[in-house]
DNA sequence: GCAATGACGCTCT
DNA sequence: CAGAGCGCCATTG
């Protein structure tokens, strides 16, 4: 484990309904790291394996999956195995399956 | 401790 | 709408 910071990230990505994607962006935010979307990826990548974290449900702010090669196609896989529709051009519509998490979330 | 890298985001062209 | 450039921050060599 790098540091504890990525704890926050992997918690929020947890928190990530079936069906629905956050975006590394919102993530970052959400985890109280403003500007730290590349954090999150990088939490995202060092996640190798063991934790149950639903990483797939993370795109990009363009509603992209931002891996490469077979990754991404498996990502994708997953995602529309939950659900998830991809428009012509690869990308989701964040309009419709974008989390919108309550504020707060914990207490109150 | 500095330089390079990266599963990003926003703005401009 | 698509592509390129710059900024951001943590991890790694």
């Amino acid at each position: 484990m790098p540091t504890g910071s990525y704890s926050r990230i992997y918690d929020v990505v947890r928190r990530v309904p079936r069906g629905r994607v956050a975006t590394y962006g919102q993530v970052a935010r959400l985890a109280c790291i403003p500007n730290g979307a590349r954090q999150v990826g990088y939490a995202l990548h060092a996640l190798h394996d063991g934790p149950p974290i639903p990483w797939h449900r993370v795109v990009n702010a363009l509603g992209g999956i931002s891996l490469r090669g077979e990754s991404a196609a498996r990502q994708r896989r997953r995602l529309e195995r939950e659900g998830v529709r991809f428009d012509a051009g690869g990308r989701i519509r964040l309009a419709d399956f974008a989390w919108r998490p309550r504020r707060g979330r914990g207490p109150r």
